[in-house]
DNA sequence: TTAGATGCAAACCATTTGCATTGGA
DNA sequence: TCCAATGCAAATGGTTTGCATCTAA
């Protein structure tokens, strides 16, 4: 994952800095759960980055598709590592726990079939969507958070 | 709709005042176009509707369900007004053109059928979900705004 | 060598809060 | 009457910007 936003950032014609590589592995650490930048700032605070940096790189991953940003009841200040490629049909399709925050990517988009019929019965050109799903997963059901 | 509006508020026990009936009329005159809170109390200011006001009010009637949030790129600080009855199922799956800003919302969930599966699949519990599909609408498209 | 990246501090912007005052039920 | 609602101003929180300095390519 690491070598990935590497990469991401190197084919965009990006420096690869050590401040950088350090916001990366950070990154990389949430492994799928959702961080806000202050919260990850804090967490660099010992490093030295500043807080523009962690924002300005933050804004740059999600530019590059490596980061969305998730769209919660409280604001939509929390990103989340995406899915390497799931950037090029342009959405992805999410499950959110609201227990422990955590995200799983939808392999399949449970959309196709319906896009066509809604494009023709609204009269809309259909370009792209967005859909969360939230609820708890089965780890947390099964740790009995489940109210 | 600013009768619904009213209605909401009456019945929810709240105060019916003059400063909230302004702020109802402005919001009704959006007609599901969406807004910032800022943008209203703009148009608001000469009434001496303070800034305050504004913000708590627009809380209000989103807790109240009569707005929600529009989650775009640029944040999610705009407000939209709901269906009347929308949000007795919990969620609203709307359409966005992404030119002249308009909802519309979807008369049938799309996801209905899906949702089991993705639940058996993954292992969650689903919930809720939210679904904003983006994309230019008639109007636009008419227009010419396509590109 | 040099444009792009950094860190700091200050600016910014939308939103929230504290508090004394007002007004709807 | 009396508590919910208001307006003001100040505080807040997350994010961005200006600018001198540094550094990866």
């Amino acid at each position: 994952m690491e070598q990935r936003l590497r990469n991401l950032l190197e084919q965009a014609g990006h420096r690869v800095t050590e401040p950088r590589m350090q916001l990366i592995r950070a990154v990389a650490a949430q492994d799928f759960r959702p961080f806000t930048g202050e919260a990850l700032y804090e967490g660099l605070r010992d490093t030295g980055l500043g807080r523009a940096t962690v924002f300005r790189t933050l804004r740059l991953l999600q530019n590059l598709g490596a980061l969305s940003r998730l769209h919660l009841d409280d604001g939509c200040q929390r990103y989340v590592l995406t899915l390497p490629g799931a950037s090029e049909n342009g959405h992805h399709d999410r499950l959110i726990c609201r227990q422990c925050g955590r995200v799983a990517y939808l392999e399949q988009c449970p959309m196709e079939d319906s896009l066509n019929r809604i494009a023709e019965q609204s009269g809309y050109r259909v370009e792209s969507h967005h859909l969360d799903i939230l609820g708890l997963c089965g780890d947390c059901l099964a740790a009995g958070n489940d109210q």
